[in-house]
RNA sequence: GCACCCAUAGCUCAGCUGGAUAGAGCGCUGCCCUCCGAAGGCAGAGGUCGUAGGUUCAAAUCCUACUGGGUGCGCCA
């Protein structure tokens, strides 16, 4: 249930009640007739724009369509006032019944309301994380990973089929590197000294994978050339850092349902079907590209590459498949893994990458619409960088991996609620602060505390309700007669709480999982501040002494509150809490 | 040089496929409370939405140019 949709319906159907009448032309299109709550909600419950999006198109004056519509309206029950205000809008009030019986859906529906069919059940897979496998995951790859999970989180709530996915990048250079690093930890646990050089990774986390190695093969490597280690090592390390990398989403709450291996493309002809496929279509030449423009590297000079003709597709460049030796670019296996998704038949595609992979994005768009026949549509969130903070000063030094804060570092220090809640209260393609001290403060501008204070504080009533031998089930709850829920401060909170579904479809829309975490704040002060009216005016407070009926009343609109806060924040992957600590 | 992202209150940030007098927290000012309905409450001041044009009944939102900041730019993924 979505009241606003409902009462978009209900203006629609006045429409076209209206061209029915004569009073407004047929064959008018409604698509961009919308029905929101007004900034001031002095202007009442819900207004639309109909009157000013239809009057040109009619040839009418917005005014004089507006207050037609307006009598049809308040002839609906639900509606009890709707004027015209301004250059045309109309605005409506919706009787208290109306509110209540928002409050009655909650605790009826209380695992499905809010949730939409607006996906239709259309496949969407989301790739996220996709760390290259030579070390444990960073701050960087946090957010990441908590965007994508809420995001596809929320893709499901809001009706689609949704995959995560997880792309291993196992297949190039950067592998090489991590066995060659392994092999000298391998060497140290065979007591030799060694010395890392630029080009390995030197982390402390290589240390147990050396020794595992030796564990499993003995002195076998040691002493030997690369061509006789390099790939058996490469396979184990990249296992053990897969190993790694599944611990670290685990504590993080992350499950994909699909790693896919880079490696797996090649020596298998994905890559080269992924080619010809471009190739049938005539988008793969060879050529020489012209050096970028002011910054032309210093040994730059002109080869001749395979290029993909990306700029068909809305690129600015070309982009090179092959090196000019004959074996693939980077982007020929990610075009590959593309392919392979498309051929999966997923109806819309979304990659989340972090900022810096930004100059990506059009080319990768450009492969999957090249790809698809623009049927298929990638969609790519960028995560901005986090900037970490202790006691106010900059924090950059790890205790495992030395060089970068790990994720680790920052769940077991905040634990993966307040990490989670926290990487979402920023937009994605905007810069985050994170300071371990501020995320753990219990005051009003943490909202990661207030709103898990405001579900601690319903549950506590809850408490106290039963205590005194109240019956406070949902199914206690949703029988109630709830006529008397007619004060204004408390009317508002179940308004607050009629927006859920329109926000939930919003978010999804936008791809914006942010969305959710502002919402659950505003709830939170909602809540926040009608108990705290409590205070003052006795009428307010949720348990009535000696009263159960109106007792049950009261906390039915608060259950309700906690029902949305413990949906929204599921759908940020974080547990809510029932009481604080 | 080019591309992408960003620019909103003193600070950190929201702002719905374009909607009315642009919101929140912090900070500031004033009042109240300090009774575990506790980890404070209420109210107020504070904004040329980077600049200049354009589209529209209507622009923080869309388009163009410019300014400032970030990221990236062929054999690294």
């Amino acid at each position: 249930m979505n009241l606003f949709s409902d009462i978009r319906a209900l203006v629609i159907d006045c429409l076209n009640a209206m061209v029915a009448a004569g009073d407004l032309p047929e064959g008018l299109d409604f698509k961009n007739v919308t029905v929101e709550p007004p900034r001031d909600a002095l202007h009442g419950d819900m207004a639309t724009n109909a009157a000013m999006v239809l009057a040109k198109p009619a040839k009418l004056r917005p005014r004089d369509i507006a207050e037609k519509l307006a009598t049809h309206l308040a002839s609906d029950a639900r509606v009890t006032v709707a004027e015209v205000a301004g250059p045309g809008f109309l605005n409506m009030r919706l009787g208290a019944d109306t509110w209540q019986g928002v409050v009655s859906t909650v605790l009826a529906n209380p695992q499905t309301y809010g949730r939409s069919d607006m996906g239709q059940g259309q496949r969407v897979n989301v790739e996220y994380v996709s760390a290259n496998p030579t070390g444990p995951l960073h701050v960087g790859h946090t957010r990441g990973a908590v965007f994508g999970d809420a995001l596809a989180s929320l893709l499901d709530y809001a009706g689609y089929d949704v995959t995560r996915e997880y792309y291993i990048n196992d297949g190039g250079a950067q592998v090489d590197v991590l066995a060659r690093s392994v092999y000298l930890r391998y060497l140290e646990a065979h007591g030799q000294d060694v010395a890392f050089e630029d080009g390995t990774y030197p982390g402390d986390y290589l240390i147990p994978v050396g020794q595992a190695l030796k564990d499993k093969v003995g002195d076998a490597y040691v002493n030997q050339s690369e061509d006789v280690w390099l790939a058996e090592i490469r396979e184990f390390a990249t296992a053990a850092m897969m190993d790694l990398i599944r611990e670290d989403l685990g504590v993080l709450g992350v499950k994909m349902d699909h790693f896919f291996s880079e490696k797996s493309l090649y020596g298998t002809g994905l890559i080269e079907s992924a080619i010809d496929s471009l190739r049938s279509k005539g988008l793969i030449y060879e050529g020489v590209l012209e050096p970028p423009k002011g910054k032309k590297p210093e040994d730059w000079e002109p080869r001749e590459q395979t290029l993909f003709k990306s700029t068909e597709h809305g690129d600015d460049v070309d982009r090179p498949v092959q090196k000019s030796d004959g074996s693939w670019t980077y982007f020929a296996p990610d075009i590959a893994y593309h392919f392979d998704k498309v051929e999966r038949n997923f109806d819309l595609l979304i990659d989340v990458f972090g900022a810096d992979h930004g100059g990506y994005v059009k080319r990768m768009k450009a492969a999957v619409s090249a790809l698809s026949d623009g049927k298929t549509p990638l969609d790519i969130k960028l995560t901005q960088l986090v900037k970490l903070f202790k006691n106010g000063e900059p924090f950059k030094m790890s205790k495992r991996a030395g060089t970068f804060v790990t994720l680790r570092d920052v769940v077991d220090q905040v634990g993966p609620d307040v990490t989670r809640f926290v990487m979402l209260t920023r937009k994605n393609d905007a810069p985050l602060d994170f300071d371990f001290d501020k995320v753990l403060e219990q005051s009003r501008d943490n909202p990661v505390f207030y709103v898990q204070y405001a579900n601690a504080r319903v549950h506590s009533v809850l408490r106290k309700a039963t205590e005194m031998g109240t019956d406070v089930s949902d199914a206690a709850l949703s029988a109630v007669d709830r006529s008397g829920l007619a004060h204004d401060a408390e009317l508002g909170v179940a308004r607050k709480l009629a927006e859920w579904p329109r926000l939930v479809e919003i978010a999804a829309r936008t791809n914006e999982p942010h969305r959710v975490a502002f919402y659950l704040y505003e709830l939170a002060s909602d809540l926040h501040s009608l108990w705290n009216r409590g205070n003052d005016e006795v009428a307010l407070r949720f348990v009535q002494e000696g009263d159960e009926t109106t007792t049950q009343v009261k906390i039915s609109l608060v259950r309700a509150v906690s029902v949305v806060i413990s949906a929204g924040l599921g759908i940020l992957g974080v547990t809510p809490a029932e009481e604080m600590r």
